[in-house]
DNA sequence: TATTGTTATACTCTATAACTATA
DNA sequence: TATAGTTATAGAGTATAACAATA
């Protein structure tokens, strides 16, 4: 029973290879106890530390609500830390533990061998070229750089 | 605040630009009153007409449970049919109707002006070479063609 | 006994809204 | 009163397992 074989556009091969690369990286961090959802918060704190959990829940576009959560149990291992806005002490400045930096390096080690897995059968040139159109569809559709689009709707992966 | 602008790998931004890709299409398939759970059973049918649901859920990779609803939801619509094998009265042969695959056309007409909005910014020779690259890489990560990864895990996206 | 399809249950996850503390 | 953070509730969606029909 051979199956006909549709045109497949480049947009749903996006979809397609994207899901599957994101797929892989959970498997990975999960090595090290973490989920998508943690790691874009680690890393959103990491390039951006000190800020209020307000400020963080807009910038990955998620209800506010489901940060407490998230920033709890990776406060609770000793990743990040709260501390409390002394000019304004509503807010907390939440930053990144030593201990949490030193795993942000092992995610970028698990990140590095993601990135050569996925591209294993490409060329370095082929590479250089795939980057490059990537990252200008990203700007041109306004997509935030680093900050996957699932966490604004609850979907990581 | 500046924040530090850490270099972004290939496989993050294809994960990054695939959830874009999916989450577009979802708003346009949305218009359909579909969703992408609805689009891919529709689109497997129609590249394989006559399986049963069985076999269609390990094609998609998802339980068979979740697939009763399913396609519960399109033979109420009357976009597929369920008919009885008779060589062996246990299977269903799942069938699009007719105003199934008229419905596929307009899915199709969704999905090449999705294809233009995602590749805007790219010229002709540019938009084959990002598709011989993506096909390269899904074939090379063993992907099914035009099966999403997502089906196995719940989230469509 | 094995397999297809279905149903039922429990579980996870999410958002909405109400609540507390601070401004 | 307005805002940051938290908690509580209810809802949607999922998988696991039990069930009925057919082989």
């Amino acid at each position: 029973m051979e199956a006909k074989r549709p045109r497949l556009g480049s947009a749903f091969l996006l979809a397609q290879v994207g899901a599957h690369a994101a797929q892989r990286f959970t498997e990975r961090i999960a090595e090290l106890d973490l989920t998508p959802a943690q790691v874009g918060l680690l890393r959103l704190v990491a390039m951006r530390p000190g800020q209020s959990q307000q400020t963080l829940a807009k910038q990955l576009g998620t209800p506010a609500t489901r940060l407490v959560p998230l920033v709890d149990g990776l406060e609770k291992r000793g990743l990040i830390e709260r501390r409390r806005n002394a000019e304004d002490r509503r807010l907390y400045a939440v930053e990144l533990s030593e201990d949490g930096q030193a795993l942000m390096g092992r995610v970028a080690q698990a990140g590095a061998a993601h990135e050569r897995t996925m591209t294993a059968v490409l060329t370095d040139d082929e590479r250089d070229v795939l980057h490059g159109l990537l990252s200008r569809i990203a700007e041109d559709q306004g997509l935030t750089p680093g900050v996957h689009p699932g966490y604004a709707r609850g979907r990581l992966s």
